[in-house]
DNA sequence: ATGAAAGCGCTAACAA
DNA sequence: TTGTTAGCGCTTTCAT
């Protein structure tokens, strides 16, 4: 059986609250007896019960992470920002992945109510009406990651995917690009939508026009991009480039160009969106837009942590992280 | 405030004995009580409080998952394995990754005996002496996911490494390949260790000559395999094809190798292990070993679980999770 | 500065 | 079948 702060007191000659004071550091304490009881703790190697402190203190220094149903690079970077920003602090993280048998809404509701966790931070696709009404009732803080950050008055973290493919585009017009081909993301995801609306709102701005069959749709995996791609090579009026909106899909335009023997950039140039680990190392290098995917978990975790810490309360933040243009020879 | 059985009792008009029971679905209430209560449990939206019922039953239905200090596909493959098995026996997943800050040994010791988690799976990249006496001390129990199964009398999920490589060689011996090099991974790494030791068994069962600079030093970076290929693809007598210990390194070959204008298979073959996302699509697509990765997540879950829950404490079990040869066109 | 005691929400042993 | 009650390990008032 694990020691308590019962045997510690038994073993210290005190009674347990002074255990309990001298463990959590209470000033009132005599260094003397704290001694004591330090001594006594180490030497039955004890860990205090982090169950029982959370239940009687009401209140768990447990994180929730809930995550939507893939699974990829980015998360496990997300997890990884989250834990070490919630263990630097005291916290644990939980992770509760969605699947078949578990929707983000029913994991909303549990987190919210069951004490396990004494907050979370939610990755949402897509913000929609069940999720909304999910997190409108009362319960535990949380923060939600988001590729729109305008959904309610939550805390949210976003990168700022809009302005990133703005510049993207822009990157490319300068370089002399004029006809941009874009492929997108899943209708039902808030990055990928962002990203085809910077696209989108670049080209007019820059008085590129947009042929409706080179806006084509993707749903982020490779499959899709070279999918995709594939319906626009064999016309004769080409683009010169094209803008995908993750960088896996834009990896799959390269099978399909360099399997019929064209060479990029020269026939025609390429460029991704996140910066996965590959692209640097992909032939030729990918052109694309660095999401700095730690950051976001950190600073979720960072706010949820001074919500759940009660040190700032304040009305819901909205941060932003900024991605950066990362230029390389696919374009 | 969180309803609890007490506003139940209340509500219904019965002892939080009753409330208790019925929600746990004991045999002896009667239906119409039982009724009663979850009307009012229903009414109150109530959740029982996670924290407070492991507490008092002495026992956690959380899962510990102690990850080393590195992120990527692989991990969040693991993750959502144990995770989702977890949620089916109604277990919750705590990820632990490890980090500058924590320690494998430490995130042990903790677990062990702080009560949170009811048992945990531990990721072990190499064994040591200090891990190995962290896991002797009496605690919860765990489960090892590991390169080697051989890492003393600990329930053990792996993967056949060694056979794996070893049937990789055979394949390429088959095909008529008689000059074959290995970029290895980390020294520090089981599996890789074990992909070595079957490449080179199988290379001395056929009695394919292992020249000295043609075993290569890799950290299954990317960088790496370019880097290590790099050491003989300008020399005279060049491999016919070079075996790489996992993808990420395979891949750094084709970079090497493409960006000198030779062609993979003609001029040199690849073959890969992991069978990561993209490898597939690759140009041309990578040869490879799949590894079962969701498999190893759910089986060391389903494991670490029959032995939280008492069903199945029998000595230890070596797991060993098939993997498969991929067969594609890199070769 | 220290101790005694209540109590967090729930389960389980014991009574009725 | 249902209710009463003790108690899990810990923190925190209230006394001393």
């Amino acid at each position: 059986m694990a020691p308590t702060i019962k045997q510690i007191a038994k073993l210290a000659n005190v009674s347990i609250a002074t255990v309990s004071r001298a463990l959590s550091g209470d000033e009132k304490v005599t260094s003397e007896t704290k001694q004591l009881v330090l001594n006594a703790a180490s030497e039955l190697n004890y860990r205090p019960n982090i169950l029982a402190r959370n239940f009687v203190k009401g209140k768990s220094n447990i994180v929730g992470l809930i995550l939507p149903d893939i699974s990829d690079e980015f998360f496990s970077e997300i997890i990884r920002g989250v834990d070490e920003t919630s263990y630097d602090h005291g916290y644990y993280t939980m992770v509760i992945s969605s699947h078949k048998n578990r929707s983000l809404v029913e994991s909303v509701h549990t987190l919210m109510s069951n004490g396990l966790v004494g907050g979370f931070i939610i990755l949402i696709p897509f913000m929609d009406q069940k999720i909304e009404a999910a997190l409108m009732h009362e319960g535990v803080p949380f923060v939600i990651i988001s590729g729109d950050n305008n959904a309610g008055e939550f805390d949210t973290v976003t990168t700022n995917n809009y302005q990133s493919a703005f510049k993207m585009v822009e990157f490319l017009v300068n370089k002399g690009y004029k006809k941009i081909a874009h492929i997108s993301g899943p209708a039902d995801n808030n990055d990928a939508l962002l990203r085809k609306k910077g696209f989108l709102d670049a080209c007019s701005k820059h008085k590129i026009e947009i042929k409706n069959n080179w806006l084509l749709d993707g749903n982020f995996t490779m499959e899709s991009g070279e999918l995709a791609i594939n319906k626009i090579l064999n016309e004769d009026d080409k683009p010169e480039v094209i803008f995908a909106a993750n960088d896996m899909m834009a990896l799959g335009c390269y099978n399909a160009i360099q399997s019929r023997g064209l060479k990029i950039p020269d026939d025609i140039a390429i460029t991704g969106f996140d910066d996965i680990l590959i692209s640097k190392y992909a032939n030729p290098s990918l052109t694309t837009v660095k999401v700095n995917t730690d950051r976001i978990g950190k600073l979720a975790a960072e706010r949820l942590i001074e919500k759940m810490d009660g040190t700032n309360n304040k009305t819901a933040q909205k941060i932003e992280i900024e991605s950066e243009l990362v230029i390389r020879n696919s374009c």
